[in-house]
DNA sequence: CGGACAAGCTGA
DNA sequence: CAGCTTGTCCGG
């Protein structure tokens, strides 16, 4: 049995109690169930990982304290180990995710509903996308995904997981309503143990699925996928590696087809005409050819456009705080040679944020010396806008609970997940986003820029997408305006390869006040680069995954604490 | 992780 | 040398 104490992180060895054969509790334990043993005095849970192991000669075995309930099955003690090596984890935190909140001691009946014919809405696609094994499939912003889903649910019990708890209610409604027996996520684990469709959530990715018949990840891009403590795992992985293990098919949706997918399974996408149909109108305003004099958080063609009837949201994302400097002759961003970083003044030069370019305060389009910051608060921004509409304007942050009643709102990007439809979406400072420093900066724009896409509707209606940039040839604005995401893929595939980050790459970033005595005993593996001191750390970057997890399993962990962070999104 | 026990430090 | 702190080892 595995302890469930982190730091632990070894099996012990212990024997079935005489009594528990005859009661039958010797019938329920096996690998996975959740037990409770006496270790060096004290109490501790754990979970069954082995029966009838050979024990270590010359100990003395003590008998299981107490049977507590099923934990994971077979198949997921295995899948955690697997992602213990992944996120550079302990099976106990795996193993954790995979056990139910509270006792389970039998799962439930099967429950088998009248399963009414289902009116199978499969399309061509969707059923390809099941016959590949592994597959991505590109979605328009507004695609439900009850049409996927439901093709899953035709092979059998299906794994389902979307990113939004509200989407994950509304989802296994429709399925039920369709005559599907749905567990809902880790709510209903017993539920799901006696065999059904899982919808739901992160944690869902190891509901236990004794029938799993298919995967399907919904809107895979989404970062709330990953988790935000250590070990940082991703829901859309581990479901892929668990379908893949079971030999069962997995699909990954979403309008903003994210690299890893992408690596991992082939992309199947509808034909150009119907996918750039799926997002709305786009206008581009490009802001350096606005009047320099002028020039404030508003284009000059903005205020007719938002004067009309319809509801209006604009976004001005106040996250980060990186400031931003254009040149205040001819309006173009202050960016490194290559276009990749912006730079900010440090020292009287300009540098770019590793330091790594620096030059004199200089405009390299136009030579002009003066520059201004262009960051602006959301309040004197709701402000202008106020001023520019000549009507009330509402605020919305991630605190707000209650949308606003005003027909012209601004927010943060908050506001794309309240409101349900607008007409106009304006992103006042799209460059925000573009140069924001996070590995999937450009990805999560997109994400960003699709969101809206679903309040506003397909190009048939009269939805508007409004981006105010001074990047209009960037592969996000592109992607929008043509409506497809795909542009941005083949620019971020070839940006990424050459840097060699993730999915093309792996890095792993050790910190924390024990990492230099990690470091120590972690050596020079084969095929590892170790990028000395970033910040108060080490960056460890090889081709693929295997070389530096494969080590730092082997790596014995010190007493002080150690954050191993795999792929991390900031570096 | 947390307990056990050993080695090291302090003060009378 | 008791009494306490700090370090290292180990659990079935």
């Amino acid at each position: 049995m595995l302890p469930d104490v982190i730091r632990l992180n070894r099996e012990f060895d212990y024997l079935v109690p005489v009594g528990w054969e005859s009661d039958g509790r010797a019938d329920r334990l096996e690998v996975g169930s959740m037990v409770r043993v006496v270790l060096a005095g004290r109490r501790v849970a754990g979970w069954i990982t082995a029966i009838n192991p050979e024990p270590p000669p010359g100990i003395e075995l003590a008998p299981l304290a107490h049977l507590t309930g099923m934990g994971p099955s077979n198949e997921l003690v295995e899948l955690a180990e697997w992602a213990a090596w992944r996120w550079a984890g302990k099976r106990a935190h795996f193993l954790r995710a995979a056990s139910p909140g509270r006792v389970v001691t039998t799962a439930a009946a099967r429950s088998s509903p009248t399963r009414r014919q289902l009116q199978p809405q499969r399309t061509e696609m969707f059923n390809k996308a099941f016959e590949l094994g592994t597959a991505v499939v590109s979605v328009p912003p507004d695609d439900d995904s009850f049409a996927l889903a439901l093709a899953a649910c035709q092979l059998g019990d299906a794994l389902i997981l979307v990113p939004d708890a509200s989407h994950a209610r509304s989802l296994a409604r429709a399925l039920k309503r369709s005559g599907v027996t749905v567990a809902a996520g880790m709510n209903e684990w017993a539920k799901a143990a006696a065999g059904a469709t899982v919808v739901g959530t992160r944690p869902a990715a190891w509901a236990p699925m004794p029938r799993l018949a298919a995967v399907v990840v919904i809107d895979e891009h989404d970062e709330r996928f990953k988790t935000q403590s250590t070990p940082s795992w991703h829901a859309r992985d581990v479901a892929v590696e668990r379908a893949r293990r079971r030999g069962v098919p997995s699909v990954m949706s979403g309008s903003v087809p994210s690299l890893e997918a992408l690596r991992l399974g082939a992309l199947l996408r509808p034909e150009r005409s119907i996918e750039r149909a799926g997002w709305p109108k786009v206008k581009v305003f490009d802001r350096r050819s606005d009047d320099p004099v002028k020039r404030g958080l508003f284009s000059e063609h903005l205020g007719p456009l938002l004067r009309g009837n319809g509801k209006v949201v604009c976004i001005l994302n106040r996250k980060g705080r990186s400031r931003l400097l254009a040149c205040a002759q001819c309006g173009e961003l202050v960016r490194s040679i290559d276009g990749n970083s912006t730079m900010l003044i440090i020292d009287d030069e300009l540098r770019t944020p590793d330091g790594s370019e620096r030059r004199p305060i200089v405009c390299i389009s136009c030579g002009a010396t003066s520059l201004k910051n262009l960051r602006v608060g959301v309040v004197r921004a709701a402000e202008e806008l106020a001023a520019l509409v000549s009507e009330p304007v509402g605020e919305i942050t991630d605190k707000t609970s209650d949308i606003p009643p005003q027909r012209v709102l601004i927010g943060t990007e908050a506001a794309l997940y309240r409101v349900r439809s607008a007409e106009v979406v304006v992103f006042l400072d799209l460059d925000q986003e573009l140069t924001a420093v996070r590995q999937r900066a450009w990805e999560q724009a997109l994400v960003l820029l699709a969101r809206a896409a679903r309040i506003l509707g397909p190009r048939s209606g009269s939805g508007q997408l409004v981006l105010q940039t001074r990047q209009p040839e960037h592969e996000v604005v592109q992607a929008a305006l043509r409506g497809n995401p795909l542009l941005l893929a083949v620019a971020e595939r070839d940006r990424r390869k050459s840097l060699g980050i993730a999915p093309y790459g792996a890095q792993v970033l050790v910190k924390g006040a024990g990492s230099a005595e990690f470091m120590t005993s972690f050596g020079e593996p084969e095929g590892v680069r170790i990028m000395g001191s970033q910040r108060d750390g080490w960056l460890l970057r090889a081709s693929e995954h295997a070389p530096i997890l494969d080590a730092v399993k082997r790596t014995r962990l010190p007493p002080s604490r150690v954050r191993i962070e795999v792929d991390p999104l900031r570096v």
